[in-house]
DNA sequence: AAATATACATAAGTTTCTTATACATAACAA
DNA sequence: TTGTTATGTATAAGAAACTTATGTATATTT
């Protein structure tokens, strides 16, 4: 992903809340949006990117739809309704994450 | 640590940010205050933390001073110069990354 | 007396990532 | 026209950070 280990474990959040946002997107895709989010922070390799787009797929929580476009394939993934229930968990999971982080940062004064 | 994969990769920084805050701490103490501050939401393991504190002494980051309290051995670890001069790097990029992973989730209208 | 808390340590295995490589088409630059 | 960059997917080998399990030892609580 990048030289910074904290992204490590948040991909698979990454991605489900994207396509939670957009509907539908295909791999490449996904990479260009999230480099444009952070402004060229994060660069999702693909050999993180495609092994985690099969192992969510494996675990019922993406759909696959393979199209043709411009004479290339495309693999658009979505949400399954089990990935829409878990998408919220995990984003409950990442606020609570972030939460504790800022706590650690800047600790609150009963600390 | 946890089961939320989140925290992957930010052992270093958590640790690293207590030293700044609290001069020296030992290791059963740093994982205390980290559920106390958590609220017991993050657990430290013992297996995750002694070999992240003897990498980070072994990198010249963190120096230690065993002392015997109450008959037991307790191994106190700072910040060293180098480590105090890494840990405002660390910061800045956790910082980075929250925001980041905030706007990921909480997408600016500018996207 | 047994269980829990305090205190450190390591080894085996798992997961998640990086790095490298591979294949294929399209667009652009030299 | 030929090489490079962009688009698009894929996997394999290795590194890094973790979990789980185990071990040692003392103090405190039940």
């Amino acid at each position: 992903m990048k030289n910074s280990q904290l992204y490590k474990g948040s991909l698979n959040t990454i991605i489900m809340r994207l396509l939670e946002e957009k509907g539908r997107m295909y791999g490449y895709e996904i990479t260009q949006k999230v480099k444009e989010i952070t402004q060229g922070e994060l660069n999702i390799t693909e050999g993180a990117l495609y092994p985690a787009l099969h192992k969510l797929e494996a675990e019922g929580l993406l759909d696959v739809e393979v199209e043709k476009v411009d004479n290339r394939m495309r693999k658009y993934y979505k949400l399954t309704e089990k990935g829409t229930t878990e998408t919220v968990n995990r984003l409950a999971e990442l606020e609570e994450f972030i939460k504790n982080m800022q706590n650690i940062v800047n600790p609150k004064l009963s600390y």
